[in-house]
DNA sequence: TTGTAGGCGTTATCAG
DNA sequence: CTGATAACGCCTACAA
């Protein structure tokens, strides 16, 4: 491994002007400056970010924590968020937290030791000491607390589209799956949702669903069917359970939309496969991704910042699951 | 932020007794554990890796490389990556390559610059001399070459299978999606699947498909009836262009499995729920994530190794989109 | 404009 | 069994 004495060394310069060089600060002569980047070239040298690290007591390295990639609204936050950590140079460690606060603390407990400069967390304990007790900035993404930063999409806004879109397109025996009850966005759309709906004093049921796994999804849409067979629209908690209720309806011979319209949420990538394709309440996942990386480089880099908020809109995205509007 | 220091002058001893402790090396006298254990307790010390990382020329690192994680293959790879490190203390430190030979580059660059102890990569330029030269250990996921160590699903198997279980169920103008030629075990499958048709004489229409993303999966399918209106069994590159076949299918007022078997590749997550539900090749991505992860620990923990190739079997599922076997 | 030297937090060597 | 102390590779006063 070459270190900066090589450089130096063949370069016929001190340690402390290869640094200049390297980092641009302070005088270095022109020719000199010339010598030293040619033996970096020559030699193919790349500073140890280790060593960096250590002395500036912070890394380019930024910690990111999701609850599961393997659920597919996340791989696009996570997208967004590493395109644009890597146009500014920063790197990211991952971690899934399984909604699991003891995993989580521990990532976060290495991601510290390790240096990052900052952190993007989906967590469901915004609240909680660790965050606020840390000393590096943190961005929420699809979670909020308080005043600290956040990023995510309008999920009540979201769910009174929903609700509305279904209802103008003529369902009346509505069912609204709810999602599991300890995370904060799910919980904000099945409140815009049932808000409407008692608004328009629309009859309506409401299923439990505890997670956001795939293999359970399944199971909810058979409850779904098993205690409420004649509904005629069902809003979704996320676009996976939605892929399940379609799979269950056609199983039971219900045609959509004809006999049952379902929302979705989220749209993620298959939602325009599925057959029909779905139509859902769109979550721009992966521009909520890039915002939060801006927004955290932003933290990071001035010391001022004015919208440490965003929230981006949803949208209503009409495929072949709803009927034409009336 | 606690250093070392801190805690050797609250404990009364030297930071050589304290580091002692803290990697359990050499001699301590049980009494002056129990200070320092306390000492480190009641600070709440945890030691900065980056410190360690340089000292040691090494850190807990691993890189991984995987082209998109938002392909819904890829994240199951890196949840069983994830766990598998997780458990042995390791973390990652992540990017995607986008099949781009210099991001790829990029990242390497920057996983050694800080010092990764190993890494996982489903790289299409195995060969390369960034690899061979590398000297930490690699681990091709997905992917193979020559004898390097490597972790993959048998491509050529499973076209084989797809093959014979479709014609097995009365296909006899079969359509063999091929998929990206710069991809290995893209190329594995469809090499397997004609193999199998050549061998039993059957004819086949052959669409090519350059990339396997979500856009473009559809118009692989368009493409498809256009060419082949009348093709009765279709054997795509993956699960995301079969559930774009299905949805074509359907427009086309295409009875499956009746009119039209459809087998994919891969099983993601969300194949079984599928309308209806996409019978496929199974690769368990989640196992290969895991055993890549095992392999480069050994690899790195072990001076022998001796299988460093891991092939992992594949398996029919047999769902809705192909008829009972007669 | 350039070089010397000290320090970032740990580990390991070597006396004691 | 314990304690100085020299690295690890880099950056930044401070001198020259």
């Amino acid at each position: 491994m070459m270190t900066i004495k090589d450089v130096a060394k063949i370069a016929g310069v001190s340690v402390a002007t290869v640094s200049r060089v390297l980092n641009e600060s302070g005088y270095v002569n022109i020719d000199t400056r010339k010598k030293v980047e040619a033996a970096i070239k020559e030699m193919n040298y790349t500073p140890n970010e280790v060593a960096r690290s250590l002395y500036k007591r912070k890394s380019k390295l930024i910690g990111l924590l999701l609850p599961d990639i393997t659920n597919p609204f996340f791989p696009q936050l996570a997208r967004g968020i590493e395109d644009r950590m890597q146009e500014h140079g920063y790197r990211i460690i991952f971690g899934n937290s399984d909604e699991n606060e003891e995993k989580e603390l521990d990532y976060i407990q290495t991601f510290i030791q390790n240096n990052v400069i900052g952190m993007i967390s989906s967590t469901n304990f915004p609240e909680k000491d660790i965050y606020s007790n840390l000393k590096i900035p943190v961005v929420f993404l699809d979670r909020t607390s308080n005043d600290s930063p956040s990023v995510y999409a309008d999920g009540r806004k979201g769910g009174r589209l929903a609700a509305q879109e279904i209802i103008a397109r003529g369902s009346t025996k509505i069912t609204v799956m709810q999602g599991p009850a300890h995370i904060k966005p799910a919980q904000d759309r099945f409140q815009g949702a049932i808000e409407v709906l008692n608004e328009m004093g629309i009859t309506y049921q409401v299923i439990q669903t505890s997670s956001f796994s795939h293999t359970e999804a399944e199971q909810w849409a058979v409850e779904l069917f098993d205690k409420y067979i004649d509904t005629d629209g069902v809003i979704a908690s996320n676009d996976i359970v939605a892929t399940a209720v379609i799979h269950e309806a056609h199983r039971l011979g219900k045609r959509v939309p004809q006999d049952l319209q379902i929302i979705g949420f989220d749209d993620i990538p298959l939602s325009s496969l599925l057959s029909p394709s779905l139509s859902t309440i769109r979550q721009p996942a992966h521009d909520m991704g890039r915002e939060a990386a801006g927004l955290l480089i932003k933290l990071i880099e001035q010391d001022k910042v004015e919208d440490k908020i965003i929230q981006l809109p949803v949208s209503f995205v009409e495929r072949e699951t709803t009927r034409r509007k009336e």
